[in-house]
DNA sequence: TCCGCGGGCCAC
DNA sequence: AAACGTGGCCCGCGGA
């Protein structure tokens, strides 16, 4: 209920369905936009000069729509003036170069009005007597807001050029610029110097917006700051995971209002664009710096305020996320060291066997690009006539289809393998490796909806196994990989309660041969480790959990719809408090608009009460035509359905399904997330009293450095700080591998049995 | 030259 | 008529 009296709930679009609006958009922008024909009123200007009446038929981006409407706000207002006669029609090229002055025009008028406005408590720190204030002043403070300015966002490159920090105690916000262009300013060495201290105070409560970042410039600059007490970036991704920015300034413009800031606030974009902090005029960086400390600091107070109303929240902000920052901090640091070598060889290697693909590749289909799928298209579909089933489509799964038609297909699937590894993987990681020698990726602990990690810049949580031998352990060191045995499915036996279903892990047996010995009625031999039953039925678990359609099973399985559905009739029956728990997650959130994880995560789904009931209504008047409990998969055919019945029924169908299955994942992935989060914690603890270093968590997995010499009794220890996080109803399982070379794992036994 | 998008594809 | 959850990166392509 408290979530009600907040705008906290929006959704943000999965990136599929984002894409497939997008498409829409654009279609809908070139059929007709009377946006642009609002703006020329009396018509418009061809190409080629000559004018038409009417409305204009073009593909405008959704920016240069909002550009044009604000740029005919600010004509209107008389804030801008054309330039043109008034009988003249505007052209969209006019009307953008309006745009540009327009914005140059609000940036000077806006840092020109901040400047005048700046508040009476925001200080420049010059001097020296000054920096000693501070520090005197700093020792009556329990918590201070900070934040660090730079020039740029690499963390291994780029310098701090100023600090910022609110002291509330005091009443005041700072900014001590230490390597500005121009203007008075203290030394940075000095300045770290003196702040160390409080810096590096547990005891001194540290709030910050991303932490990680500024935590990270620290350490380039020598002062490992400790005491996070609260990241209003993640406390905001805990609050609302839907958010669509989490940039400080657009946060304080949206909530602003709620503790205090009233105006707009600008994002560093959009008053200094592609300007260097250290450029800014210090009379400018104060009031811009200050106001962020200032901002983070009143933040903070109110999402304190709303985490206290949900212990859960606050437990899981205090006890997990907050704390995790320190080891993702440590994560990066470490980074991964490269072979360069190996790198280089298998390169050569690769780009060998593509030239020699690329010649085949031409014979059969001529001279084009064939790593576009346009051109591949028009020669498959257009030249070649090969069956196109409406799809035009040149994906593995259409050409593994018309494998049969064309010699070359293979060959270009072949090809598709190697460019891939290449581009993406062997010949692009080492150019990511910072000066330092190692690999630094990034890796984001509220990035997604469900808690997961996410990593990118490079992404190390998609590396295929053959791009993973890229990484080797330094001299004296290996790589140690943990990973949690089955987490999902094993949650999903927690939270049913289902007796059998829970049966296997009680008694140590594996679990899909069970299933697929139970579901399928056939003896559990026929069902061990490589037999069809057990793959058949792993796609089922994963079909059940994720909600896959009937159609899609079917495909995946080689089996008809029918056979599909009676699949899954047949494990609902098997597994019956499965089923149960399947629909009462379905029913809570049609009931709550949210889901939330044993450790209280949340994920939100705005708006979809409404479209549940609209549904279930529509559902329930179609099975009393049918007479059917459910549904029947194939009504679109069924004549006594009156056409707009199925029609209302398809519109809501989609979103609702879509929810249903997100949230009974959202629960299943969040939780296996928030384990994790929590296996790491622990793991880290342990890993730096060895002087062992964490460098990188797979979702399921967390790979260390560690000794060469580690003993078996060391990686139960590790295992144990993983075990340690899991209390479900069943026993969880971790499997430990060893390795100089990550890919090349060896289990622990087979290891310490061939060191023996 | 840079940007955003779409198609495609890697991981769990 | 549309068809499975969570992510990020590469390339081509069209537009500024």
């Amino acid at each position: 209920m408290l979530n009600m009296n907040l705008q906290f709930i929006e959704e943000k679009d999965s990136q599929k369905t984002k894409r497939a609006k997008a498409a829409q958009a654009k279609k809908e922008a070139a059929l007709h936009d009377p946006t642009w024909a609002e703006v020329w009123e009396t018509g418009y200007i061809t190409k080629t000069g000559k004018q038409k009446p009417g409305i204009l038929q073009m593909n405008l981006t959704a920016t240069d729509k909002a550009r044009l409407l604000d740029v005919k706000k600010a004509i209107e207002a008389g804030e801008i003036g054309t330039g043109l006669d008034s009988n003249k029609t505007l052209t969209k090229t006019k009307a953008l170069e309006i745009y540009r002055g327009l914005m140059n025009q609000r940036k000077t008028g806006i840092l020109r009005e901040m400047v005048e406005k700046t508040p009476t408590n925001y200080r420049l720190i010059q001097t020296v007597p000054q920096l000693r204030r501070l520090v005197e002043d700093l020792e009556r403070e329990t918590f201070v807001a900070l934040d660090t300015e730079t020039t740029g966002l690499n963390v291994y490159q780029d310098e701090i050029v100023g600090l910022s920090l609110s002291l509330p105690v005091a009443d005041y916000h700072v900014y001590i610029p230490v390597a500005h262009k121009a203007g008075k300013q203290l030394d940075r060495d000095l300045v770290l110097e003196a702040l160390r201290p409080m810096l590096t105070n547990p005891d001194l409560g540290k709030v910050l917006h991303n932490a990680k970042f500024d935590i990270h410039m620290l350490i380039r600059h020598g002062v490992r700051m400790k005491g996070l007490l609260h990241d209003t970036r993640i406390a905001m991704a805990l609050l609302n995971e839907n958010e669509t920015s989490y940039a400080l300034k657009n946060l304080a413009t949206k909530y602003g209002k709620y503790f205090g800031f009233q105006e707009e606030s600008h994002t560093f974009d959009e008053l200094f664009g592609k300007t260097r902090f250290d450029d800014v005029a210090l009379d400018v960086a104060l009031v811009y710096a200050a106001k962020d400390t200032h901002l983070t600091l009143e933040f903070y107070k109110w999402q304190k305020e709303h985490l206290q109303k949900r212990d859960k929240l606050l437990q899981l902000h205090r006890d997990i996320e907050n704390v995790l920052v320190d080891v993702c901090v440590d994560m990066e640091q470490t980074g991964l060291l490269i072979d360069r070598e190996f790198a280089a060889e298998y390169g050569d290697e690769l780009r060998a066997e593509i030239v020699a693909a690329e010649a085949k590749l031409k014979k059969a289909f001529g001279d084009i690009n064939f790593n576009s799928p346009s051109q591949l298209a028009k020669v498959f579909y257009d030249d070649l006539k090969l069956p196109d089933n409406n799809k035009r489509s040149t994906d593995v799964k259409t050409l593994k289809a018309l494998q049969g038609e064309h010699d070359g297909i293979k060959t270009l699937l072949e090809y598709r393998g190697l460019t891939k590894l290449l581009g993406t993987y062997v010949d692009a990681l080492p150019e990511k490796i910072q000066t330092d020698g190692r690999l630094h990726g990034s890796f984001n602990q509220v990035q997604t909806v469900t808690g997961r990690f996410s990593s990118n810049d490079p992404n190390l949580q998609n590396l295929p196994p053959k791009a993973r031998k890229l990484v080797i352990a330094p001299k004296g060191m290996l790589i140690l990989g943990s990973d949690f045995s089955q987490i999902e499915p094993r949650i999903l036996a927690h939270l049913s309660g289902d007796e059998h279903f829970r049966e296997p892990y009680l008694l140590g047996q594996d679990l899909y041969s069970t299933l697929a010995s139970r579901v399928f009625k056939v003896p559990i031999e026929e069902c061990r480790d490589g037999s069809i039953y057990r793959k058949k039925m792993k796609i089922g678990l994963l079909a059940v959990m994720y909600g896959t359609s009937m159609f899609t099973l079917s495909q995946q399985l080689g089996i008809s719809i029918e056979e599909a559905q009676e699949f899954i009739r047949d494990f609902f029956t098997s597994y019956p408090g499965v089923h149960k728990f399947i629909l009462s997650v379905h029913e809570s959130v049609k009931k709550d608009e949210f889901v939330e994880t044993i450790d209280g995560r949340k994920r939100r789904f705005s708006g979809h009460r409404e479209q549940a009931k609209a549904y279930d209504a529509l559902a329930r008047k179609i099975c009393s035509i049918t007479g059917t409990a459910e549904v029947p998969a194939n009504f679109w055919k069924i004549k006594e359905i009156p056409r707009a019945l199925k029609e209302a029924y398809q519109k809501v169908k989609g979103p609702v399904e879509s929810v249903r299955r997100q949230s009974v994942n959202a629960i299943i992935q969040g939780t296996a997330a928030d384990v994790m989060k929590k296996a790491l914690l622990q793991v880290h603890a342990y890993c730096k009293s060895k002087g062992w270093e964490l460098f990188a968590t797979v979702h399921d997995e967390a790979l260390m450095l560690v000794s060469d010499q580690i003993t078996p009794a060391e990686v139960r220890e590790i295992e144990n700080c993983m075990l340690s996080a899991v209390d479900l109803n069943v026993p969880m399982k971790v499997d430990t591998e060893l390795m100089k070379r990550w890919g090349e794992g060896i289990k622990k036994s087979e290891w310490f049995n061939q060191a023996a």
